[in-house]
DNA sequence: AGTTTTTAAATGGTACTACCATTTAAAAGA
DNA sequence: TCTTTTAAATGGTAGTACCATTTAAAAACT
């Protein structure tokens, strides 16, 4: 079989061969889905043990780079870069850290109203309208006593994601994805109570319909108000 | 020697064996600099192989959680967790997704007129006339004709470090370390020609006057300046 | 006694072999 | 033709042996 790698170097043989799989990877040579040879073929490309290629391939994983099937047809399959595991490092800084509610809450909202303003002015009617529509429609599920956290929680998720969408930048994309990993926790505390469970409810719905109306100093009014309820919950 | 772990799931093994050594290290049993017991005593703690045990020490490696050390006295030590994996997974994102250039600096451009506004409010004088001092030091250095392409880009970055810190928020300082490793290159361009090199210490001198004048709109006028010198720079 | 050199122990780095478990596809059987 | 069985490919795991590096203790030398 025509042999896509090199040798790898004699000291820090790990380290090169990962190298060399990202290079084929970020290059374009290996696309998401096309698959890696398999490890016993690795090792004699590489001319190192299989212990050595297992344990690059277990950093690739690490690196959300390539996942790894079981038995006949398995082997490691590209991936499309997702954010998993930039989410998993941060909400572990976060935890070790111990950064305090109000800084994080300070940056959420900073980061909500950038996007926002963003979403009115690069969005389409179409997503505009959309987003309304789901937040209506989160809002009368509330309304009418829809109490399940893990669905509540879901769509709350999937609203931000949404908004950060209609931002029409990954970068914002990413930073509310890695973000949103690290505390889902302290969104969930605000649809512990009926009382806060409403009015967040209400307070997305009149966040998305000054969206849908091109008007940011009133959206930005609504997100205020959705932080203010936040910290008032966290106490 | 009394065991800090327990015997390993049989399944998923080495995720196991992450999860529990994570375990310890978030919640205090072993702090930064402590160290791990050996591969080989780790392998009878959690009663598996030694392979999976140096599988499990590379994927926390690759967190950036440890720190491994060869010879007597060697052995995986624990780390202060940092930001360099994130940056670096960042930086992967952004290769592999092949992000355009404006994204960049629409993303940037908002993250720092809000630090901007952080910083003026929530820095100390001294923090600013520090901060005024440093700029105005780097645009006299400039002026001067001090060209070093390495020491221009090294203070370009402390400067937005600087103010980042300012902010008074871990996380904008996160967003911004993980944002600079990805895009020095940018920079190091605005940097290139002397027209622009100027032009744009000139803007840092600018802008930290007024925050130290506490102005956040004129300060927000000359970050708009900076983008635009890049935006035209990159042409 | 003090300094240098040598040695030995601890530990990570690597190779290799053997076998198990899972998955897929081909072969055999109904 | 459909179902069952079998075999091959591949990752998962264990274990052994040896090398390379680092440290600290022991020995040798002034």
């Amino acid at each position: 079989m025509e042999s896509i790698f090199e040798k790898a170097d004699s000291v820090r043989s790990v380290e090169d061969i990962c190298l060399q799989i990202e290079a084929v990877i970020l290059d374009g040579r290996l696309k998401p889905g096309d698959k890696l040879p398999s490890e016993r073929e690795l090792q004699t490309q590489f001319g190192r043990g299989r212990g050595l290629i297992r344990e690059a391939l277990r950093m690739l994983k690490q690196k959300d780079l390539i996942e790894i099937r079981k038995g006949a047809k398995g082997g490691a399959y590209i991936k499309n870069v997702g954010l998993s595991n930039i989410s998993d490092s941060l909400s572990l800084f976060l935890k070790q850290k111990d950064i305090e509610p109000d800084k994080i809450i300070e940056f959420r909202e900073s980061l909500d109203r950038t996007i926002t303003t963003l979403a009115i002015s690069k969005g389409s009617r179409e997503q505009k309208s959309d987003l309304y529509k789901e937040a209506l429609a989160f809002y009368e599920k509330i309304k009418n006593g829809m109490a399940d956290k893990n669905i509540i929680g879901e769509t709350d998720r999937r609203l931000n994601i949404t908004l950060a969408k209609m931002a029409a930048n990954p970068l914002f994309l990413w930073v509310v994805e890695a973000i949103q990993q690290g505390f889902s926790s302290y969104d969930y505390a605000l649809y512990e109570e009926e009382k806060f469970r409403i009015a967040t409810a209400k307070n997305w719905h009149d966040t998305a319909r000054e969206i849908m109306n091109e008007d940011p100093v009133k959206a930005h009014l609504y997100i205020s108000n959705h932080y203010c309820l936040l910290m008032e919950c966290l106490d």
